[in-house]
Order: structure tokens, then C-alpha cells, then sequence
DNA sequence: CGGAATCCCGTATGATACTG
DNA sequence: CAGTATCATACGGGATTCCG
């Protein structure tokens, strides 16, 4: 995203296909970030697992204040569909799950303090 | 948001109030930032702002691939109300409206692209 | 215990028409 | 030109129930 002059004017996020998600008529990382990462209940998932992180799925629900089983279950579907999530079964009765942040979400972290602290000052 | 152990375990965005939002039970940033910038089309005005702003209303929809006349101005006016574009109005006839974006994106755009970039790298 | 299935609703989004 | 008004729709999100 943003600023970059050649014979037509591109951002700078790197666009690549044409799918009309950026102004620019490219599709755009940021775009896909944002779908990532978007969303109700996604980022504080993230956020307790990296946290508290491995934790049992009952464990988690209880630390996210109001979310339901049909939101967490499906929001921890997508994280691990795009890789931010790990999730591991043991095969013992009660059946016991745990989940965890993948690497990815390590280089996420200090982007999401930055854009945190952007929020703090923008909207005091 | 992230990691920090004290008699509590709170994330390090900064939480604030007590409102659910973060899983550490507090008012979260971050989650302002989602609200101010999430949505299917606020990136895209943003983008197109930087890039060709100031801008007239119908130029800034031309340039946004599908957007309608609702969702612009919707989006138009909750970013000028979070302090993110400006609006300008000249009244001569017929009426002429430009649009930019003001400081506070200037700090975002850095983020931003941070951002891109790390999509690009987990959805390659 | 860790979900899935079902049903339901509100809001975000969209299409179309119209106006100061 | 720069929107608003109106109506329609789709989807995110939620409550409840049930299952291996």
C-alpha cells in the first residue's frame, strides 16, 4: 500500500492479481491480512494463546470473555487453515486438545503493539 | 497486546477498561485499531487517498472497484469522524467535495505495509 | 471434553432510485 | 456533483441442543 510513481500509480504493499480488492485494481497483502486477522473474536484468540498458550479448548473459551462454541471453534478453524494456530489432539478419553500460536504469529506480535499504540494516539 | 507477567497476566497493548474486549478482560487498542480501519473497504479508501488525494467523491469511486454510493459514503464518514480523512467543500456550483487523508495516517501507513508484508510471507 | 448441528437475528453490505 | 432514501439480501455472530 501507498505511494509509488511509475507509468500508473501502485501502492506499495505489493500488489499481484487482479481481483479489484486494491484501489490500485490488484489484489493486496494488506487485504489478506486484514481477512486473516479480521473479524470479531480473532485477534483475542491470537492473543490468549500467546498468552497462556498451549491451553485446552475449554480453557480458552473461558478466558474469552462472551465468545461461544460456534465463534471459537469456527475462528480456531481459520487461524490454523492460515497457519497462525497449531492444534494438537491426544487420544485419550476424556479426548484432551490443546492449542498454540504457530512461528507466524511471532513476527505478527510486534506489528499488532505498533498498531495498538497507533490506536492509543489517534484515539486517545 | 502479548505477554507480560505481573500478579495478572495482561497482554502489553495497553489494555484499559473493563469492557470484554481483551481476553485479559480490558479494553484493548488493538481492538480500536480493527474498528477504525477493519471493515470491507476502509483500506482501500485510505489507499487510494494517499495515493491520489486530495481527491473528488466520484474520482475516489471511480477508482474503488465496486464500491457503491452507500458503502463510500458510510466509510467516508466514519473515517472522517476517527480522524482519518478530511473533508473539504467548496461551495460553488455544482458543489465541489475533495477528500485526503490527514496526519494520523501518516503513522499508519508504515504499519500497514508491515503488515502486507507479513501476509505475504504466511499466504505466499 | 471438545466440539457439530440447527435455528435465528441484526447488522453490514448491496441495488436502485432520487434530490439539493 | 455529491450524496441520501429506500428496500432487499447475505453473512457474521449467537442461543440452544446434541453427539462421539
Amino acid at each position: 500500500m501507498i505511494i509509488e510513481e511509475t507509468d500508473v500509480k501502485k501502492c506499495d504493499a505489493d500488489c499481484q492479481n487482479d481481483n479489484g480488492i486494491c484501489p490500485c485494481g490488484q489484489k493486496c497483502p494488506l487485504s489478506t491480512a486484514m481477512e486473516i486477522i479480521g473479524g470479531k473474536w480473532k485477534i483475542q484468540i491470537l492473543c490468549a494463546l500467546q498468552i497462556d498458550g498451549p491451553i485446552r479448548y475449554n480453557e480458552l473459551k473461558a478466558k474469552i470473555n462472551g465468545i461461544t462454541n460456534t465463534m471459537l471453534s469456527s475462528a480456531l478453524k481459520k487461524l490454523e487453515a492460515d497457519g497462525l494456530v497449531r492444534r494438537k489432539q491426544y487420544n485419550v478419553m476424556p479426548v484432551r486438545v490443546e492449542y498454540s500460536t504457530t512461528e507466524a504469529v511471532v513476527n505478527l506480535v510486534p506489528i499488532l503493539m505498533q498498531l495498538g499504540k497507533w490506536a492509543k494516539e489517534v484515539a486517545p
